[in-house]
DNA sequence: CTTGACTTTTCGGCTTACCTAAAATATACT
DNA sequence: AGTATATTTTAGGTAAGCCGAAAAGTCAAG
C-alpha cells in the first residue's frame, strides 16, 4: 500500500505536467507546501520504487513512469469523483469541494468509488469542469481555450476553470461565472480586459480571471 | 491537530471502558495490532499532553479525562454516522460499513458532519445499534440486555449487535437476527443454547451469538 | 512470605517524512 | 567563455510511531 503522501507527490506531479508542461523540484515544493530538499529526496524514493513511479535524473526534472501515471489517475479519479458528489448530493458549493476531497480521496476503497460512481450516473466531469479518469486509467482531454482567447462576437460557454482558490470560485459565482454558464464576448481589444455579457448584465473582466477560465463553444 | 493515531487510541480506549469495563496496556494492543511496548509508549504520550487526554500511572491502566473522553466521542460520531450514511445512501449491509468507516472517520469535516447527520435525520443509532453521541458530547446508554439472558416465552426485537466482524454479521443476516427483527425465545435451557423463533422459522443459537445480540422489549 | 508466571515498562533501534545549511550544478548575461 | 545568480542536491538532524529484548513490577498459590 502507498502513504498518502506518495499518491500526492504523484497526483501533483500529473496536474503540473498537465497545466504547465514541466515539473521541476522547486514547483512541486511549492504546490506541497514543503521546502525543495524535501522533495528532491521524496522524488529519489518514487524513483528508486519497484516499479519505478517516476523517472529521475538529477538537475534533469521528473517524470511519471506508466506506474505511477496509473496511480496518480486513480487518485485524481478518487478526487473528482468525490468532488461531484459533495456538490451533488450533499449540496456543497463548488469553491467547498477541493479542501474535502483532498482528504477524502486517500481513503475511499474501490468500492465506494464504484458506488458513487454509479450514483452519479458515471459522470464525465467535476465541479470545476476538469475530466473524470475512467476506472480504467483513461482522461479525456481537459477543456483549454481559455477566455481571454476568445474573439470579440463569439457565444461561448464556461467549460472548465483552473483553480481551487476557494476566494476565488466565490468570485466567479458573483459575477455569474458558474459551470455550463452560457456568455457573449462583445470587446476584445489587444491584450486588454474583455467585455463579456453574462447573466443579463456586461462585465469587464481582468487578465487574472479571463486565464483561468476556459470555454467551448455552444452547442457542443 | 490530533494525528488519526492518537483518535485510534481514544477511540480505542473509550470502547474497551465501555464494553469490558478495565482497560489494559495488552488489551489496548490487541485492539489495536500493535506491540504492548508501542501502547505503553503512546499512553504515556496521551498523558503528558496539554491538556492531558488520559489519566496513567504505571501499572495501573488508563483512563480518559474529560478532554480526552470528548475527542473520543467527537470521532465516534464521525464513525457511527458514517456507518449508518453508507448504509443509508449508498446501499452498503452492515457488514461492510465498519472497514470504510474505520478510514473516513479521521478525515471528515465538520461540515461534512453536519451534513450527513442532516440528511439522515439526525438519527440516534448506528446500523449495529450503537447509539450515536451529539455533537455536544453527549451519548445514550447502549442497549446491554444480552440475548442470552432472556427467559423462555419472552418476546424481544434486535436492538444491538457487539461485533464488527463481516463474517459474524452476514451469519447474523443469514439467521434473519438484523436490526430490529422481532423474535421469541422458545426455549432457554439453563445455560444451553437458546430456541429462538425468528423470521418464521425456529433455530437453536449458541452463546457465541446470543451473548453478542442484545435486545429490547416489543413496543419500545 | 516466597516463588514462578504473567504483564508492563524501559531501552536501543528502525522507518518515513520533514527541515536548515552548505555544497554542487545549471542558466543566463556580458 | 567566464562569472553571477538561481536552482537543486547532499548532509546532518528532528519528530512520530513502531518493534524486539531485557528489566521491572504484580499477584496468586503454595
Amino acid at each position: 500500500m502507498l502513504s498518502s503522501n506518495t499518491e500526492d507527490y504523484l497526483k501533483a506531479i500529473y496536474e503540473l505536467l498537465e497545466d504547465s508542461g514541466r515539473v521541476t523540484t522547486s514547483a512541486l515544493a511549492e504546490r506541497l507546501t514543503v521546502a525543495p530538499a524535501s522533495v528532491t529526496e521524496m522524488v529519489q524514493k518514487l524513483a528508486r520504487m519497484q516499479p519505478a513511479l517516476v523517472d529521475y535524473e538529477r538537475h534533469r526534472g521528473v517524470a511519471l513512469t506508466e506506474a505511477g501515471r496509473k496511480i496518480a489517475l486513480e487518485v485524481i479519479r478518487h478526487h473528482r469523483l468525490i468532488e461531484l458528489y459533495l456538490a451533488e448530493a450533499l449540496g456543497y458549493g463548488w469553491h467547498e469541494v477541493h479542501a474535502e476531497a483532498e482528504r477524502l480521496e486517500h481513503v475511499i476503497s474501490e468500492e465506494f468509488e464504484d458506488k458513487i460512481a454509479a450514483v452519479l450516473g458515471q459522470p464525465a466531469h467535476d465541479p470545476h469542469g476538469d475530466p473524470i479518469p475512467t476506472r480504467e486509467g483513461e482522461v479525456a482531454e481537459p477543456c483549454r481555450r481559455a477566455l481571454s482567447q476568445v474573439t470579440a462576437g463569439e457565444t461561448v460557454r464556461v467549460a472548465r476553470v483552473r483553480d481551487e482558490d476557494p476566494a476565488f470560485l466565490t468570485h466567479l459565482t458573483e459575477l455569474g461565472l458558474v459551470l455550463r454558464a452560457p456568455l457573449r464576448v462583445t470587446r476584445a481589444p489587444e491584450g486588454g480586459p474583455l467585455s463579456v455579457e453574462v447573466a443579463g448584465s456586461t462585465r469587464e473582466l481582468e487578465r487574472a480571471i479571463t486565464d483561468h477560465v476556459f470555454v467551448e463553444a455552444v452547442g457542443v
